[in-house]
RNA sequence: GCCAAAGUGGCGGAAUUGGUAGACGCGCACGACUCAAAAUCGUGUAUCCUCGGAUGUGCGGGUUCGAUUCCCGCCUUUGGUACCA
């Protein structure tokens, strides 16, 4: 005796939910003799708002899949987890007192009350969390393999690093070059050999290794801010400034992890090849990877005669100590700044005062040879005291005593800094000195004799740009550097110094900020100096400007401003000459990027197609030596240090500042518990506070930073696999069987950040032999965002309340409660429309005021002076149908509480009585700040979890992006019930019976199995649930309860709701579930039909109908329409020209 | 700016190897039941109209017997990206 009435909604679905719980049902096991099926979730991160009912949109989807996957006869797995570990999380923290630890538990927990209410078919005994220690235990244990790997170009994968030891002992770096090219080996070549590498020394070794890891510490940019005292994420900063409080954030350099991901930008773009993400998602990706496929140009630079070579004037550099800047002037010497000078001037006479035995014999020995140039020792230059040093020369000689031995690490730095500032640094260990003088005599005289390092760049060095159009090589009429190409110190001629100099001061000024809001502002400088073109030999001023990037290709770039828009806008500023080589495709307007001309003043490749003069240039080029195929990529190595507290620490111990893997047996490297969760205000992460455990053993430190939040998010799809499993991430088996992802759904705002890392970390797992396939998912479903509804109320600005004093004058006060104003009259409040009767309701509210917050000795009044508003967002339980509901609101916030307000309707009093306040309204997304979250659970509470899941997916189609709106929903709750009702009688009793099916209703049953089938093939569930409700209905007007065409009904339903369908389905008389029932076969006979209601068109428009049988010929058609009624009357005696038949489609007479 | 997706009744949306545009649902109107209301059930519901018809899928063209669907040129919205040579 039942109606599908709330409270047995609410009774079904609580039984149904305890007994699948009880039962296990959702409990998933391998199963070799099954085929499998992965549907998986983008897990979510337990928020404290809880679910909204966007959450659950593509959760649903899934589910749906999932369950028709399970009885259709696959083995599914569907498990779900929690991505824990986040900034949220922290902040909380910070702002609560509450251990992010406490608070993500409880988040999660009210997440997984949430989930279960909507019945979804999960297996929680696979559940991870990513911030579990026996999780994130794994999630350390793969950053090692990747930290003890490189990317073995070669082979195009990645190796492990004990591989790449074995090419350095038998063959240096020779077949393996360093993968960045700014590296050098120690030597200052770019490749070592074989007997270099044994004879580093360890810590050389690691710091050569650490060039190839495909997880490496370097030197990169964070988002400092100097304000917040903190490094912010990049989605922290928005155009420049901080996401709270919008101040300044500047690029600061800090010694961070790294992964190298450029080294699979090729196969991240290839493999997308492979699988099935929408095109939007795949172009996002391919645009992020950015590849360009061009050429490497080398222009030589013409000679420059500045005379004597300039002495070099170094100020120390700043108070951080790095680089110091280096400037060219004219008459003085002078090696470090006045003050440095001064600081080292003592230590430097006590040095020459004490030489160590192997120092003065150089200094005897370089006196005796009598050289023309003159040598000084212990000398200053910038911060450093340099042993012996030939200023003219520019040629430093440092003596490694015992001392340096234990330094090495800086003495490299020390000698990239003096060589930075123009010097040459030759070194000689003590031993050598002492014992074979002569070579070390030698040595410097070779030295002296070859050009000084600023003569030799002058001279050899080379202008090399990157360009993906060489065809236009002919059309460059300038060359631009970026401000921090290294070329700039050198090239710039005297008199062009200052300019140039006043140019890197504005460049250095100015700020993201800046940048970001003059993106097309056009600046730049000329350098005095000029480029050979290596075609047509033109010489070509070479310039610098801030839109040539220094991180993009080689920093430089080839100017063709009849080709290239930015280019072109470039010449026409600074009034350059523009060479057309694109004859009428240029205009003189603007460029004309198109590879369809014909090449003019090209040289030999005139009268050639750009097209093809692409591959002809490039030959050309390569044949003279000048040039080479290169691709590009925009992508960079992925940023992995954050300076945070709540995410995985690294599991490596630094020793002697070298860092090293730990032990798969000393992991997990957990978390140490803190409630100090502030940043250090230095730059490093909280975790630099708790010396202790950064200390934690004489020698040893640990790193101060921890992971992103996508370290966990880029693997924990194969953790479902085998959760529990102590000694591997997951066992080989299980990774085998269930394979890849073979539908992954969740949001498109992870198109490149977690999509790109969880391929890159499978690729590595790939290429390591942990798992048999290289590509995480093999279907992606990108479901829309469902934004919500925020409303509005308008808030007098605070300041705007005046009252007149008793001289008369305006005071301003702060003394009134918050006045609001109903949204249309603040409209027409702003623009000055309002009728006299609503002016007559503000001017009772100021009376109102007046009267009751005039003090005594304040003979005042209150005046709206001003016509500003404040839009506040409310709480949208506090509003129906834009209606305010005022008592409520009152008792919102507390300083709301004597809150005063101006209503819409002005014929009622403004205060005290009747009147509504509507407010505004904006579709937003769903957020706690915006207060406008809608719960799942209220709509379960008033309709029922299968209503709920059925109504979000009749919404419309699962990936377009929609506002929620609960219009509708009983359309969907009207179809459960009258399914409920074909197995019921009128008197609510449970009833089928067993009579044989008549046509009709097999035709109906068939074709929504059919549909339905389809449907939930290609991800179409609005279209499905429409299906479900036109058999309904159906069914309903032929009074079908048979037995035999309802009991398919209900498993065909199941996916989309499991409550309603597992009742019915025991009523049926089944004992068990029905997930373990099988999907009916539609049969395609059921569906046949003998005719078809042909359209009769004519002259392509439809007039009438006429019905013939399939099978008929067309020329029997063609009689009988011809012969027909309607095409006499539509004729009007017109003989038809032609007759197209369409079979089971459509008739056209053509007159 | 560039790349991508999308524009269909009052609303959510359906239909694309080119073949009856508006399925299904909401809303609205009318009717039945009821003393009444709710619920439920039934009927109707793109626009214009001289009631025969005409128009209609963002706008303007084109291909076709026939175009929401294909082609060209615009407009608008949303997402991605931001001087990437």
């Amino acid at each position: 005796m039942a109606e599908y009435s709330k409270e047995e909604i609410s009774r079904i679905e609580d039984k149904w939910r305890s007994a699948w719980e009880k039962n296990k049902v959702y409990k998933t096991e391998m199963d070799l003799s099954r085929p499998k099926y992965y549907v998986l979730d983008m897990f979510p991160y337990p928020s404290g708002a809880g679910l909204h009912v966007g959450h659950p949109l593509g959760y649903i989807a899934s589910d749906i899949v999932a369950r028709f996957k399970r009885i259709k006869g696959f083995n599914v797995l569907h498990p779900m987890g929690f991505d824990a570990f986040g900034l949220p999380a922290e902040q909380y923290a910070l702002e609560h007192g509450i251990h992010p630890a406490v608070s993500t538990q409880q988040n999660i927990q009210n997440f997984k009350r949430q989930l279960g209410r909507i019945g979804f078919c999960y297996d929680w005994s696979r559940e991870v969390q990513t911030c579990d220690p026996s999780y994130y235990r794994w999630t350390q244990w793969i950053f090692i393999q990747i930290f003890d790997s490189w990317y073995n170009r070669k082979k195009a994968r990645a190796e492990r690093i004990s591989t790449l030891i074995a090419h350095f002992e038998s063959e240096g770096n020779i077949s393996h070059p360093f993968p960045n090219l700014k590296f050098k080996a120690p030597s200052g070549n770019d490749s070592f050999n074989a007997s270099e590498w044994k004879a580093y020394d360890e810590k050389t070794r690691r710091e050569i290794l650490m060039t190839y890891r495909l997880a490496y510490l370097a030197h990169t940019d964070v988002n400092w801010c100097e304000a917040l005292g903190t490094v912010l994420a990049n989605d922290e900063v928005i155009n420049g400034v901080s996401y709270r409080g919008g101040f300044p954030v500047v690029k600061r350099q800090m010694r961070q992890w790294s992964l190298r991901i450029t080294e699979y930008a090729e196969r991240l773009l290839s493999g997308l090849d492979q699988i099935d993400f929408s095109e939007s998602m795949k172009d996002i990706q391919r645009n992020w990877i950015g590849k360009s496929t061009g050429c490497l140009v080398t222009f030589k630079i013409k000679g420059l005669t500045p005379g004597p070579s300039p002495p070099i004037v170094i100020r120390a550099g700043s108070e951080r100590g790095d680089t110091p800047d280096v400037a060219i002037a004219q008459d003085f010497i002078f090696t470090s700044d006045a003050k440095t000078w001064k600081a080292l001037k003592d230590s430097a006479r006590e040095n020459r005062k004490n030489p160590t035995e192997a120092e003065d014999k150089i200094w005897q020995a370089l006196r005796n040879l009598k050289l023309e140039h003159r040598f000084r020792r212990q000398h200053s230059i910038g911060r450093f005291i340099v042993d012996f040093v030939c200023i003219e020369k520019k040629l430093v000689i440092e003596i490694d005593g015992p001392i340096h031995d234990l330094q090495k690490r800086e003495d490299a730095e020390r000698t990239q800094i003096i060589e930075d500032s123009g010097f040459k640094v030759i070194r000689f260990s003590n031993k050598l000195v002492l014992t074979r003088i002569d070579e070390v005599l030698q040595k410097i005289k070779t030295e002296l004799t070859s050009p000084s390092p600023l003569e030799r760049r002058l001279g050899g060095e080379v202008l090399t740009v990157f360009t993906t159009r060489p065809d236009t090589i002919y059309g460059v009429d300038f060359m631009v550097l970026a401000p921090e190409h290294p070329l700039v110190k050198v090239i710039t001629t005297e008199a062009q110094q200052k300019e140039v100099d006043d140019y890197l001061k504005y460049v250095e000024s100015r700020s993201e900020i800046d940048r970001m809001a003059e993106v097309k502002k056009i600046t730049g400088c000329f350098t005095g100096a000029y480029a050979i073109n290596p075609l047509s030999k033109k010489e070509t001023p070479i310039w610098i400007s801030e839109y040539v990037l220094a991180g993009y290709g080689t920093g430089a770039i080839m100017g063709v401003p009849c080709g290239d828009e930015r280019d072109h806008k470039f010449a026409k500023h600074f009034k350059l000459p523009i060479t057309n080589i694109i004859g009428s495709f240029y205009t003189g307007e603007e460029a004309n990027p198109s590879y369809e001309a014909t090449l003019e003043n090209s040289g030999v490749f005139n009268g050639m197609l750009m097209r093809d003069a692409v591959p002809a240039i490039i030959a050309e080029l390569e044949k003279l030596g000048v040039g080479k195929r290169q691709i590009n990529y925009k992508m960079r190595d992925a940023g992995w240090s954050r300076q945070r507290y709540w995410g995985e620490p690294f599991p490596v111990v630094f020793r002697e500042d070298v860092p090293y893997a730990m032990e798969e047996k000393d992991l997990p490297l957990t978390l140490p518990d803190s409630d100090n969760f502030k940043p250090s205000g230095n730059g490093e992460g909280p975790l630099a506070n708790l010396t202790n455990w950064i200390d934690f053993a004489p020698g040893q430190k640990r790193d101060s930073n921890t992971m992103p939040t996508h370290a966990g998010a880029a693997w924990y799809f194969l953790r479902y696999m085998d959760p529990h499993n102590q000694k591997e991430f997951a066992g080989k088996k299980s990774l085998d069987y269930w394979n890849q992802v073979d539908v992954y759904i969740g949001g498109s705002e992870h198109a490149v950040a977690h999509l790109l890392y969880s391929r890159m970390w499978v690729k590595i797992l790939h290429d390591l032999g942990y798992l048999n396939f290289d590509e995480p998912f093999k279907k992606l479903i990108n479901q829309g965002k469902i934004t919500g509804e925020s409303n509005f109320v308008y808030r007098l600005l605070k300041g705007t309340f005046f009252y007149s004093d008793q001289d008369g004058e305006l005071v301003e006060t702060d003394n009134f409660p918050p006045v609001f104003i109903s949204k249309n009259l603040k409209d027409r409040f702003e623009n000055g429309t309002l009728s006299q009767k609503e002016a007559a309701s503000i001017s009772r509210v100021e009376i109102l005021l007046n009267n009751k917050f005039t003090r005594v000795g304040e003979k005042g009044r209150v005046d709206f002076i001003t016509k500003a508003f404040t839009p506040m967002r409310v709480d949208i339980n506090l509003v129906e149908n834009d209606k305010l509901d005022i008592e409520r609101f009152k008792n919102w916030r507390p300083d709301f509480k004597n809150a005063e307000f101006i209503f819409e309707n002005s014929n009622s009093s403004a205060h005290g009585e009747a009147g509504d306040y509507l407010c505004g309204s904006a579709i937003e997304k769903m957020s706690k700040s915006y207060s406008n979250i809608v719960n799942p659970d209220d709509i379960i509470d008033k309709y029922g979890a299968d209503t709920l899941r059925m109504y979000e997916m009749f919404l419309g189609p699962l990936e377009q992006s929609k506002p929620w709106s609960t219009n509708g929903i009983d359309g969907v709750y009207k179809f459960l019930r009258r399914f409920w009702n074909l197995f019921h009688n009128s008197t609510g009793k449970f009833g089928v019976n067993n009579e044989a099916a008549s046509k009709e209703e097999l035709r109906a049953l068939h074709k929504t199995l059919k549909k339905i089938e389809s449907d939930i093939e290609n991800y179409s569930f609005n279209t499905s649930v429409s299906e479900f409700m036109i058999c309904a209905n159906e069914l309903s007007s032929l009074k079908c309860n048979k037995r035999s065409i309802l009991e398919p009904l209900v498993i065909a339903l199941s996916p989309f709701a499991p409550h309603i369908a597992e009742e019915l389905w025991s009523l049926l008389g089944h004992p068990d579930t029905i997930l373990n029932a099988k999907y009916p076969a539609f049969e395609e006979q059921y569906l046949k039909v003998n005719s078809h209601a042909y359209p009769i068109s004519i002259n392509g428009k439809v007039r009438a109908t006429m019905e013939f049988a399939l099978d008929m010929p067309k020329e029997d058609i063609e009689k009988l329409v011809l012969a027909s009624e309607i095409l006499k009357k539509w004729s009007e005696g017109k003989p038809p020209k032609k007759v197209i038949i369409v079979q089971g489609k459509i008739v056209n007479v053509v007159l």
